[in-house]
DNA sequence: GCAGTCACG
DNA sequence: ACGTACGTGACTGCG
């Protein structure tokens, strides 16, 4: 943009024998060098903002992107509390289990070995017990989830190492290392939210991963038992009882469906407040509402977010067990039911094209340059152009609803503080006497972020941990 | 530093 | 013949 050449850091640093940090580079080169990053910043800056005006996107920096980073930076500092003992007394069950599992493994395998290293387990499993081998990846045969999944039954070794590699994750991931993490100034941890990283504009969290942090297993809800409201006296974080408050959307991206597609049947069953999965399951398996069954309604949930993502009969049947056959016809007849929706796909697609870019309602794009390329490159660029408007305007709204509680909240009394978004939920730590006016103000905010031509809902429990929640909606 | 695996929405 | 639903981050093994 410039035609600058940058002061080489190498210039300053590592250019004679021996390394040196930039502490003992003397000041008046580091004056230069930082002063030349001052200045190229502050020549980019008309450049990128004529850029930006250009293609319609100075209010998403503006009015979204830039007043979210003190936001953001507040819920770094405050961080959340960890319960020690918890994560240390589940890290001695864990060992335990762990290590009877790894005894019982090399009992029926007949040895020892890395029950990690998956060179040497596709060995083991292939080679030695003879257990046939599926998929292959770049370096040999996998041994992963699926095909683990596949091979239950085949042999009883199989059930072990799955749980192995289960109690496993978690105790390295997250048992082991969070405690690590606590910072002994706040006895708490604290994330860094990234706001430029994911390609549909989602947050992501890093050092450690917040947006990550265990629920659908017994154990892993062990793990997330751990993320408490800090009663300690030395660290109290309010004079009175606290509680973890969470409101979450309900089917955010579905609604979003709804509102872009226009499609009829999918926007009044969000209207009229029915569960969608079932109104979904009645339409494409013909029966009256009363007569769906969970099998039915299981099935029609994961086409309703498989869609949203570009799903083929592949993976339809696979995740429901359906046979190729039966799921290509399945999705044939969504789309003759939920014509709007197809209309809507075809159309993104179609933009993608022409455009080299899909974009959310509030005009964040994600370029799609293998939209015109062919095979499977094309395939999945015309997925990612597919879910990005949906999942990018999901978190446009999210990030509009977060500068709005935060406003909220700072002229409220409230003494309520946001801890942490995971995409479509946002926690909070309270004072357990303020908690039903914070759900009044977070609810409306969240609610009233964006107007669709469908009603947003949310969800909203509390409690002393993450995991014991109870609902209050 | 890459690949595989698996934790989340 | 191959791969097959989107978006992430952390840990482990291995070259």
């Amino acid at each position: 943009y410039l035609g600058w050449e940058m002061t080489p850091i190498s210039a300053l640093i590592g250019t004679g024998r021996t390394q040196i940090t930039m502490d003992h580079v003397p000041l008046a080169d580091t004056a230069t060098y930082a002063g030349a990053d001052v200045e190229a910043t502050l020549r980019l800056q008309p450049i990128f903002e004529a850029e930006l005006l250009e293609r319609d996107q100075l209010s998403l920096l503006c009015d979204i992107e830039l007043p979210l980073v003190p936001v953001l930076i507040a819920m770094e500092r405050t961080g959340i509390a960890i319960d020690a003992e918890q994560l240390q007394r589940l890290g001695g069950q864990l060992a335990e289990q762990i290590a009877a599992l790894e005894r019982s493994i090399y009992e029926q395998v007949g040895h020892q070995f890395n029950i990690n290293s998956t060179k040497q387990l596709a060995t083991v499993l292939f080679e030695e017990l003879g257990l046939p081998s599926g998929r292959k990846n770049k370096t040999g045969f996998s041994v992963g989830q699926e095909v683990l999944d596949g091979l239950r039954g085949a042999h009883p070794v199989v059930d072990a190492i799955l749980e192995y590699r289960q109690l496993g994750k978690l105790k390295s991931t997250y048992v082991d290392s969070l405690p690590l993490q606590v910072n002994p100034a706040t006895g708490r941890i604290h994330t860094t939210f990234n706001q430029t990283i994911a390609s549909t504009g989602r947050l992501s969290s890093t050092d450690p991963n917040l947006q990550n942090i265990p629920v659908r297993t017994a154990v892993g809800r062990q793990v997330r038992r751990a993320f408490v409201t800090d009663n300690r006296p030395e660290y109290r974080h309010f004079e009175e009882e606290s509680v973890l408050f969470s409101v979450d959307y309900s089917q955010m991206e579905l609604r979003l469906m709804a509102h872009c597609s226009h499609d009829p049947v999918l926007v009044e069953a969000f209207k009229n407040g029915v569960d969608v999965h079932r109104a979904t399951a009645a339409e494409v398996f013909e029966v009256p509402l009363e007569q769906v069954t969970s099998d039915m309604r299981a099935t029609a949930k994961t086409v309703n977010f498989g869609i949203m993502y570009g799903m083929q009969s592949y993976g339809l049947s696979r995740d429901t067990g359906m046979t190729r056959q039966e799921s290509t016809k399945f999705i044939e007849r969504y789309m003759q039911r939920f014509s709007g929706v197809r209309a809507y796909l075809d159309g993104t697609i179609r933009a993608a094209v022409r455009d080299g870019y899909v974009q959310s309602l509030y005009g964040r794009r994600r370029y799609v340059p293998d939209i015109t390329a062919s095979g499977m490159r094309r395939m999945a660029a015309e997925r990612a152009a597919i879910n990005m408007p949906l999942q990018g305007t999901a978190a446009d709204i999210m990030k509009l609803a977060m500068l709005d509680v935060a406003k909220a909240l700072a002229a409220s009394d409230l003494r309520a503080e946001m801890l942490l978004q995971v995409h479509d939920e946002l926690l909070f730590e309270t004072p357990r006497s303020e908690m039903e006016r914070l759900g009044q103000l977070v609810s409306d905010c969240m609610r009233n972020a964006a107007t669709l031509s469908v009603p947003l809902e949310v969800e909203m429990s509390f409690g002393p941990s993450w995991e014991e929640m109870t609902d209050i909606t």
